[in-house]
RNA sequence: AGACUCGUGGUGUAAUGGUUAGCACAUCAGGUUUUGAUCCUGAGAGAUAAGGUUCGAUCCCUUCCGGGUCUACCA
């Protein structure tokens, strides 16, 4: 999809602006830098979209960074799930980085500014340190350590460095101001201790970077022009300046902050997701009610339809929930150009044509899709026994049902039109058959078919049946945010997942991992790609209000 | 309580110091249709409040009100 909207958002207008005063376009460069301790969800894709779309639009470059700077947490395994991800969303990255590249750069750094007695080394326990800090509503107290001397400073450093304290006895503190209204300010820890392998620099380091400190340094050392993130780094926006500006370069990366996406009816936080997951609430991170990029992928989700979702939601610095039928209606605006439009009855209830001959077999040509020519035609076979749902016969009709029931007509799509004219009931009052005759001259494309008939039913004929398995998937929790609810779990809806059976016409017999079908009148269809055997996992329903 | 920040229909998001505030999704109604889908048409629905600046304010300023973030050796 093209876009070609007129109005930019906030953060291009910071960027425009900074072009017309003379910031070269050419030196735009932006960043994606995911921490490799989780995959990767529709929140990201967010993120990606912003940035990697500013960069198309600029003709400038995205690094892909990985902020590793927390070795208990981070994992490599989630370095190429990541990579996948961003692949398969359609976009490519200029540089593969990772904040630990710039591990020695920062450690030279906090040298400096021991020097130039910016920093200092606090060998106070963690409690103490928190304890110091107080509340945003009251300053904080000096540590007694910060007015130590430089030279002690560096050599106490050095031993960290070298392995000779144990984790918690000592941190880097940047020396900022105690008494800042900003949290971030009052001596925020630079480097702390982690006797831990990275797995990335292994053994190397025994002092790694907070995030703060590594983060606008990486941004600088990668020439990044808008470091772009999310609200919650807004207070964090004066120690980044302040780090760069203390580092004393003269080119300094701006950090931009905008609101985070929030999707009803799922959750995007990483720690809800880490407890559904682990805690077997689901399959795993690919399970097709996350709205993880491998779960949206394994739904039926195309790159496409996500691209075109964070298009349509915008970027501002509002904390906003986006109703989830909105990017349900980016898939369904997709599906219904390519998905091949199929019969499949998912609650079959048989029908047996009185007046066809008992031995007759027809097939009709069917369209593929009738929104594009090019998709073709296959064929489709009739006998006298067929399915067709339960849902669409009723003794009786009503005003609004104008389904199948005795005495009306109705269409078999692509085939007859027929006359309900009786059924067959168990003593418990369950329907097992039904009767009908069909009208000989109204096969479909002849002159005799085109009378009006005020319903089409889709069917699938009871000797060339093809067994198949659904996966449909329901809301996972009966909360409209549950991502703003700390017990949500409360709310977790044990039902999700229907495994139901039906069937379907021969033609998929044979499709393949990944294709999209449309089971018409029912919704959109994604052969599953992780299963070995043909499972039809349900993207969405079709737009309904009666069925 | 403090700092920072946000406030446009139900939900998102635009434009604008000046006739009827646009678009999308959602909702409702009608039309087309061999999918109650798609497609087409239409409708309802919006600036927290009070001051000020101005000929004129949704837009600029002040205050109020309401929401969010911040008290990690996480990111």
């Amino acid at each position: 999809m093209i876009y070609t909207n007129i109005s930019i958002n906030f953060i291009e207008e910071i960027i425009q602006e900074d072009i017309n005063k003379g910031f070269p376009k050419k030196k735009l460069r932006f960043r994606f830098p995911p921490e490799p301790n989780g995959y990767l969800h529709i929140g990201h894709a967010k993120s990606i979209c912003l940035n990697f779309g500013l960069a198309k639009k600029y003709k400038a470059f995205v690094n892909l960074r990985f902020d590793d700077t927390n070795p208990t947490k981070e994992e490599n395994i989630y370095v190429n799930a990541i990579k996948n991800d961003i692949q398969w969303l359609g976009f490519i990255w200029d540089k593969e980085c990772y904040a630990s590249d710039c591990f020695e750069k920062l450690y030279k750094w906090a040298f400096q500014f021991i020097k130039e007695g910016k920093a200092y080394i606090d060998e106070q326990p963690q409690d103490i340190i928190l304890k110091q800090r107080k509340t945003p509503f009251e300053p904080g107290i000096d540590s007694p350590y910060r007015t130590r001397p430089v030279r002690e400073s560096l050599v106490l450093f050095k031993k960290m460095k070298d392995g000779k304290f144990e984790e918690g006895e000592g941190v880097l503190r940047a020396k900022i101001n105690m008494k800042s209204a900003n949290m971030n300010l009052r001596d925020p820890i630079m480097f702390r201790i982690l006797k831990v392998i990275h797995q990335k620099t292994k053994n190397k380091w025994d002092v790694y970077p907070i995030y703060d400190w590594a983060h606008g340094q990486s941004d600088f050392i990668e020439k990044i022009s808008h470091s772009l993130c999310s609200l919650e780094f807004e207070n964090h926006r004066p120690l980044y300046e302040w780090y760069l500006k203390n580092i004393k370069k003269k080119e300094r990366s701006k950090q931009i902050e905008f609101a985070r996406l929030n999707i009803s009816d799922t959750i995007m936080s990483k720690r809800k997701l880490y407890i559904v997951i682990k805690d077997g609430f689901v399959e795993d991170w690919d399970d097709p009610r996350l709205s993880s990029l491998r779960g949206l992928r394994r739904k039926g989700y195309t790159p496409e339809s996500i691209r075109d979702f964070c298009h349509r939601i915008g970027i501002s610095k509002r904390d906003n929930v986006i109703n989830l039928k909105l990017l349900e209606s980016s898939i369904r605006e997709q599906l219904n150009k390519i998905a091949i439009r199929v019969m499949v009855v998912l609650n079959p209830l048989k029908l047996v044509i009185e007046n066809y001959p008992e031995d007759k077999i027809e097939w009709f040509p069917a369209e593929n899709n009738q929104e594009s020519q090019k998709s073709g035609k296959r064929k489709i076979p009739l006998s006298k026994k067929l399915y067709i749902e339960r849902e669409d016969f009723l003794e009786k009709a009503t005003k609004t049902f104008h389904r199948l029931s005795i005495g009306k007509e109705v269409r078999l799509k692509n085939a007859y039109i027929i006359k309900g004219t009786g059924f067959l009931k168990e003593s418990t009052g369950n329907i097992i058959e039904i009767s009908a005759v069909y009208d000989t001259k109204s096969q479909s494309g002849s002159e005799s078919s085109r009378r009006k008939i005020k319903c089409t039913l889709h069917w699938v004929d009871a000797i060339q049946t093809l067994d198949i398995e659904t996966r449909q998937y329901e809301l996972l929790f009966s909360l409209e945010v549950p991502d703003a609810k700390k017990y949500f779990l409360r709310f977790f809806n044990h039902h999700s997942l229907k495994i139901v059976h039906g069937y379907g016409e021969p033609f998929l017999r044979k499709v393949r991992p990944g294709e999209f079908f449309q089971f018409q009148r029912i919704g959109y269809f994604c052969v599953d790609q992780k299963s070995s055997s043909i499972i039809f996992n349900r993207t969405v329903i079709l737009r309904q209000s009666h069925l």
